[in-house]
DNA sequence: TACTCATTTCTACATTTCGCGAAATGACGG
DNA sequence: CCGTCATTTCGCGAAATGTAGAAATGAGTA
C-alpha cells in the first residue's frame, strides 16, 4: 500500500498525524511567533546587548555609546533606534545631546539569563552533564 | 580650546569619559557578548520558536516537524541543527527515523517570558505604563 | 540671522541568513 | 548485497542585516 510518494515525503507512516495535529493545535498563531522572533533579533547582536549592559544604572549619550561600542555614531544611532523601538531604551534630549536610558532591566536580565546558562551548561558544547 | 574635532566627534566636551570608562570596565569582554547573542539569535527565528513549543511535552520526528512548521525537510532539519548545537533539544534515532525532543524548558519558557513582555507592555508601542 | 555640532536619516555595499532542490549518508527489509 | 526511504549535507539564488559615510535635522550660540 505504497502511496507513491507523491508528496515526496514521508507519506503516513511515519507521520504521527495525531500527534503533528497535536502539536499545531498548541501552537500560538504565526504572528505571535514573528514578533517574538523581532523581539529576540534585536536583542540578538552584541553591540546592542553592550548597549543595555552599558546602560545599566546609568544614562548615556549617543557619543558616549559610540565610544563604548567602538562604532560611529550613525551606526551607534540606528542600533538604539532599533532597541528603543522595541521599548527597551529611553531617550531624553538635553541640548544638543540626546540621553538614553534602560526603561527597565528585563532585556537586561534575560540576556544575563542567557549567559548564565551557556556559562554552566556549555561554553564549549562539552559535558553535557550538569 | 577647540579640540579640532580630529576624530571626527564630539572631541572631549560631550563625552563624560569618567562615565565611559565606568561602563566599559562593567562590560563583559567582547567574546562573551558574541556569544550570548550568538545564542539569541538561535532563537530569534519564528521556525525555531515553533519547534520548541511543538516539542513541549513531546518527541517528534523530522518530517512530523516539517509539518509543523510547514516548510521541506531539508530546511526543517537545518533548523533543528541549529537548535541541537545551542543545546536546547536532543535526539534519538529509532531505525530510520530521528526524534528530536527539548533537553529542558529553559529557552521555551524564555521565549514565553519575552511573549508575556511584549503582551502587557507594548503591542504597538503604545502605552508606556504598566 | 548664520554657524556649529550632536544626532538622525538616507544610501550603498559587503556579509550573512533563509529555504529550497539535489546529492550524500545510513539504516532497514528483501 | 541491493533498493528504499528518512535524514543530513551541499550549493545556490533571494532576501535581510550591519555598518560606514553623506546628507538632513534641530538645538544652542555668537
Amino acid at each position: 500500500m505504497r502511496r507513491k510518494v507523491e508528496e515526496g515525503i514521508c507519506e503516513v507512516d511515519c507521520v504521527d498525524s495525531a500527534k503533528v495535529a497535536e502539536a499545531l493545535a498548541g501552537l500560538p498563531p504565526e504572528g505571535v511567533s514573528r514578533e517574538v522572533a523581532r523581539a529576540l533579533k534585536v536583542l540578538a547582536h552584541p553591540g546592542r546587548l553592550r548597549v543595555l549592559k552599558a546602560l545599566d544604572g546609568r544614562e548615556l549619550c549617543v557619543c558616549d555609546l559610540a565610544r563604548v561600542l567602538g562604532m560611529s555614531m550613525s551606526g551607534t544611532s540606528q542600533q538604539l533606534r532599533e532597541l528603543r523601538e522595541l521599548g527597551a531604551i529611553d531617550y531624553r534630549p538635553e541640548g544638543k545631546l540626546v540621553y538614553y536610558s534602560l526603561v527597565d532591566r528585563f532585556w537586561l536580565e534575560l540576556a544575563e539569563s542567557v549567559l548564565g546558562k551557556l556559562g554552566h551548561a556549555t561554553k564549549k558544547r562539552r559535558r553535557r552533564r550538569a
